[in-house]
RNA sequence: UGGGGCGUCGCCAAAUCGGUAAGGCAGCGGCCUUUGAAGCCGCCAUUUGCAGGUUCGAGUCCUGCCGCCCCAACCA
């Protein structure tokens, strides 16, 4: 698969642009990303991400903002600001000079609330938000028009002068557009365009304006504003899209930007509303919004997950137009899929036994090391090789040896030969138990395999992962499952209790996992394959002392398929 | 129930003016293999929600059903 960030990949929206640029409706394309700045972004948010940043990084001269929504400062917080940026700057996107924020634009909005006022579209409307709820009407009646609707203009402009200047208090009075109170499109029952909020500073401006304006005056006037020529959103803004263009030809502006809905995309077995990670974050489910169970990007990156393979997912499941608040649901295996490409291709192989047995190997005399030669990518020679400790004591997957093994498991077992990698064909002699419990594997080795070829040509059925007792350090392994236990985490909407499919075992702990020695010199971030195991990430937590690995994904693993096939 | 939108393989998704159903993921077989990984080869929709109609020809046009989704924050 070729990169993402490269090729972009076609869809309806590449094909519209192209449009507009070779019929000359526009000579220069202008992007945009909105985020609200209240959470950190998650997968769902990579598809507008690659889209927008991608636009403009194929067609010359165009450029994509990065616009933080900021609009309501209950919601948002400066943290998610910085975090924000961070993420899209890991995904490999650049908005050059183009940070810009809604609230650099209150005083324009300000001036275009005028107009409107000015002109007889809007109007200060005296009814609190329960009054204004009551009248809107429903989906099959229509709404009945405030009591301040006939207000003259002169009278509204002079009260909402008074708003901004602080005479009234939170939620006493609003500017509502005046459109049409029995349109079968809600949303143009007279929408509020500003409301009043005086207890909570914003992040930036602070207590300067005691006056926020709402998403679809403030999002269409910034997008003018800044020349936006494709503004591009999903599905649920489908139904406002009327609103947008009608506060673009109400007000005088320097451009007329276009509005362009797309499916969403959810991931099944993931729960992608920003509102609910919150809580997740909050009431203490997750291990804050970077735990690597969590779908955001942050939790992604210390997962171990690279940005390639986002970018390569967002272009294998496409983009759709998302009328009527289209979306789709992706299989969480097109993601791993995905991030196992490109961690193939990249991760350096290394050995790691995640539950340790010891092997002894009786003909091999105690305190005698051998340094073997292995291959740190046996696909990629020009990635060299490293060195790893040999000795009598090792350990071995306890996974991987059976005392009763059925048919199809070939490997190790009492009197049974395999290879351990890179060094020695190994027979197991016997077992040492406590009990039950295996305690012990005895093994005597051929010094004639060195590396791990028989000269003789004879064969072995398994290649086992291996490492010097001695030698090896020691490590906590963290494995994942889906933080859910069902494909769609968030069915039954608020009626739906979320929390209840939360799966026990997303996250297992094994604190007695050993690694290769060449393992203590990796950098917090590094991703390694762990031959025969999964790719794992090392921990920002992680110390010299205490490595900890997450691990990013699995191998494909065909005999745990046959084991359980054949186990029922 | 008012308005709007959508239904192509288990999931995602292509298919200029109607011209005879791409691809990816998953799955299944086999080859190869010092990772039961990766890689390679092959299979996987006579059919596009259903029923009719127009046409030499329909996923694409028409009619009627059926199903699913979106919209009633001073959130974005």
């Amino acid at each position: 698969m070729s990169d993402a960030s490269e090729t972009g990949g076609k869809n309806f929206i590449r094909g519209i642009i192209a449009d507009d640029l070779s019929s000359g409706r526009h000579d220069r394309i202008v992007t945009r990303f909105p985020p609200e700045p209240s959470g950190q972004l998650h997968i769902g948010h990579a598809t507008p991400i690659c889209l927008n940043f991608g636009i403009a990084a194929e067609n010359p001269g165009a450029v994509c903002h990065l616009r933080f929504d900021d609009t309501n400062p209950v919601t948002e917080e400066a943290a998610f600001v910085e975090g924000i940026q961070q993420d899209i700057r890991w995904l490999g996107f650049d908005w050059g000079d183009h940070l810009h924020f809604t609230s650099d634009y209150f005083e324009a909005l300000y001036g275009f609330a005028l107009q409107l006022i000015e002109g007889g579209h809007a109007f200060v409307c005296d009814l609190d938000s329960e009054q204004i709820a009551e009248r809107r009407g429903n989906l099959t009646e229509p709404g009945v028009e405030s009591p301040s609707r006939g207000r003259s203009p002169i009278e509204s402009r002079d009260l909402f002068q008074r708003m901004r200047a602080g005479e009234f208090e939170s939620g006493s009075r609003v500017l509502r557009a005046k459109i049409d109170m029995a349109s079968p499109n809600l949303t143009l029952r007279d929408p509020v365009l500003y409301r009043i909020q005086r207890e909570t500073p914003h992040h930036r401006t602070q207590k300067e304006w005691c006056l926020y304006p709402l998403y679809d005056f403030a999002h269409s006037l910034s997008d003018a504003l800044e020349g936006v020529t494709h503004s591009l959103c999903s599905g649920e803004f489908y139904e406002r899209r009327p609103l947008y263009n009608w506060m673009i030809e109400h007000v005088k502006v320097p451009s007329k930007p276009r509005q362009i809905e797309f499916a969403r995309v959810n991931l099944s077995y993931t729960l992608l509303s920003k509102r609910r990670l919150k809580q997740l974050v909050e009431d203490g489910s997750v291990d804050g919004w970077d735990d690597p169970r969590m779908p955001t990007l942050a939790g992604l990156r210390r997962r171990g997950v690279p940005p390639a393979a986002i970018r390569n997912f967002c272009q294998e499941i496409g983009m759709t137009p998302g009328e009527g608040g289209r979306s789709r649901t992706v299989e969480l295996g097109v993601l791993e899929h995905a991030i196992r490409e490109e961690l193939n291709e990249h991760a350096p192989r290394v050995m790691g036994v995640l539950d340790p047995l010891k092997l002894v190997i009786e003909n091999l005399p105690e305190g005698e090391v051998d340094e073997l030669e292995c291959a740190n990518h046996p696909n990629r020679p020009e990635l060299g090789t490293r060195r790893v400790p040999f000795s009598r004591e090792l350990f071995i997957e306890r996974a991987d040896f059976m005392e009763d093994p059925p048919k199809k498991f070939f490997r190790l077992a009492p009197g049974r030969e395999v290879r351990l990698r890179y060094a020695y064909f190994v027979t197991c002699t016997g077992v040492v138990k406590d009990g039950d419990e295996i305690v012990e594997v005895r093994c005597r080795y051929d010094p004639a395999t060195r590396g791990g070829d028989a000269p003789d040509g004879r064969k072995v059925k398994a290649t086992l992962h291996w490492v010097s007792a001695a030698h090896a350090r020691l490590a906590e392994v963290r494995l994942y499952e889906t933080l859910f236990t069902v494909e769609d985490p968030d069915a039954g909407g608020d009626d739906g209790d979320f929390r209840s499919h939360l799966n026990p075992e997303s996250l297992v702990r094994l604190a007695d996992a050993r690694v290769e020695p060449s393992l203590a010199e990796a950098e917090v971030g590094a991703t390694f394959q762990f031959e025969r195991q999964g790719y794992f990430c090392l921990d920002p937590r992680s110390t010299p002392e205490r490595l900890v690995f997450n691990r990013s994904v699995t191998l494909r693993d065909t005999w745990a398929r046959v084991s359980k096939k054949a186990g029922g």
